[in-house]
DNA sequence: AGAATAGTGTCTGTTAGACAGTATCGC
DNA sequence: GCGATACTGTCTAACAGACACTATTCT
């Protein structure tokens, strides 16, 4: 699908066609950096509740493996790994999930490209192109596998804490805010990655600049506390304006359960009415409804196809 | 701020502890893409209108470069080239505007990360992480040098057309579109860039894919032309919920000023009663007004911080 | 009847879109 | 007064937020 010069016998300052020139090329002149793919992969926990009348809860969760190797030998990192020559980056993303976990068939999108810091990875220089995948739980089973000792599904429980350093006024032209978020991610078997971010924004006349800093010595490896953030920024945004929720639920849902799946992602409690009214548009219902449930069974939805829904 | 694995003597599956897996370690075990920045740095030009009574046209222009050498020799391309082992990714994409442009101290944000076909590039595998910048016109002198034998402010024309393959129906769960876009870059000495860009999207679920062709043999060098259309995507919809736009607006600005800039970043006409609610809370008068128009003169407005402008 | 969730109705205030109408300058 | 743009008022329909209320199941 290259699209070449046409005039291949126009010739460059030292005499040479394109043909010469690239023979004599050596695209290892200049030192490069490596570039890796991670992904955070996203899905939806049922949590059981005590007692059988109430509803389950819902969690967050994300998949992590254990690292085999140095660096950070023994620590829960996102799953990833080095850019092959042979295939494009949405590719690599794949074959990485696939390789290390066995997530394969998902809603996967590409995020950020995070490169600033030059010690990223102690071993050279990296740049990593962050996805986000989406699956609906139990449709795969994971297995650690590859540089994976090990890998898991941690719960997300977040807390944010805003804090404006500069009063609103009309005399300052700098504006700061700080956001700092305690994080706690728990495993099915109880295992708990607790760490907490600062993240500082300064905005000045129609510009933010953003920088993020862990407080936690313990936490994830690399930085992928950052690109975890990153990912739930996202899909928190990205469920306002695109049904990008529904890679998350089952063929059937109730609205209860999906209501629920919201509020997660959005990280607060939705009014059922209008949760109702807003995203009527995008499910349909299936004639069938929940059974064995100890209290008033509710209609089963199944997700439909709108124009509107994407913009 | 390289935050390591506390525990430095833990040793991997071959003995070694971190300082001595480090030691051992070929960071060239594996070959490496190249990586680049490449900068689609917009701007507005004032468009002088034969009449001297009727408001000056405001056009959106991008900053091309003409190539040196090969490939793509002679042909426009966006500013750009390969990251330093030594910098950061945003670093790189303000070093080589500067370089190749003398554009400095911009509006920078990162766009995306373009790596999926393998002969992006005919010499060799590249990655290229896209970055958008927005400058007001005049605050900065274009120079080319470096590998760019000229640069040039291109007038952006774009036209597009909008297809349905499947018509609206609840017994397709694949739906279709398919927009083309025919874009004509002018400069300001009369140079034109025509291509055609086809971009299919097809939509699964809840789930999109989108996949760009160019039409067009001509047109800019590499895929730039995608890259030129996502950063166009992207301001236009962070116009519409972001103050974004001021960047491109010099210090004082009448409101019809700011709307004809919507209009070219939206393209699309705006009303003027609802433009000026809609951006009320983001401007403050000045108390000067225009001089020297031959009909009513307009104030002079400028940027007020707001914190409910950003989200 | 009571516990628990499913699901609906409605009021209020805000906003988007469309358009008509008034204001003000230079000539 | 005319040409041209600056700026304002207002109607309507849609929508978001908050909350009260009804419905249905099992025990």
């Amino acid at each position: 699908m290259a699209k070449q010069n046409k005039d291949v016998t126009r010739r460059n300052s030292k005499g040479q066609t394109l043909e010469t020139f690239l023979k004599s090329y050596d695209p290892d002149r200049y030192p490069k950096p490596s570039v890796t793919t991670d992904i955070v992969v996203f899905t939806i926990q049922n949590k059981e509740v005590g007692n059988r009348r109430m509803r389950n809860q819902k969690e967050l969760q994300v998949l992590l493996v254990k690292r085999r190797d140095h660096p950070y030998i023994g620590q829960w990192a996102l799953p990833g790994g080095f850019l092959e020559m042979n295939e494009g980056l949405l590719e690599s993303a794949k074959r990485e999930l696939q390789e290390e976990t066995n997530v394969q068939d998902v809603y996967l999108e590409q995020l950020y490209t995070f490169g600033e810091a030059l010690d990223r990875d102690p071993r050279m220089r990296v740049i990593s192109v962050a996805y986000m995948a989406l699956i609906g739980k139990g449709k795969q089973r994971i297995v650690a596998s590859d540089d994976a000792e090990d890998a898991k599904w941690f719960s997300i429980k977040r807390k944010e804490n805003w804090r404006r350093l500069d009063e609103t006024s009309d005399r300052f032209e700098v504006q700061r805010l700080e956001k700092s978020t305690t994080y706690e991610l728990i495993s099915d078997d109880g295992e708990m990655i607790a760490f907490e971010l600062l993240k500082k924004i300064e905005r000045r006349g129609a510009t933010q600049e953003k920088e993020i800093t862990s407080l936690s010595e313990e936490g994830l490896a690399f930085d992928h506390h950052e690109i975890l953030d990153y990912a739930l920024e996202r899909i928190a945004s990205k469920a306002e304006y695109t049904p990008i929720v529904f890679n998350l639920m089952p063929e059937r849902f109730t609205l209860s359960d999906l209501q629920q799946v919201y509020e997660v992602i959005l990280n607060q409690p939705l009014y059922a009415a209008n949760f109702r009214r807003k995203i009527a548009h995008m499910v349909e219902e299936t004639g069938s409804y929940e059974e064995n449930t100890q209290r008033r069974p509710a209609r089963y939805y199944k997700y439909k196809f709108n124009w509107n829904s994407w913009e």
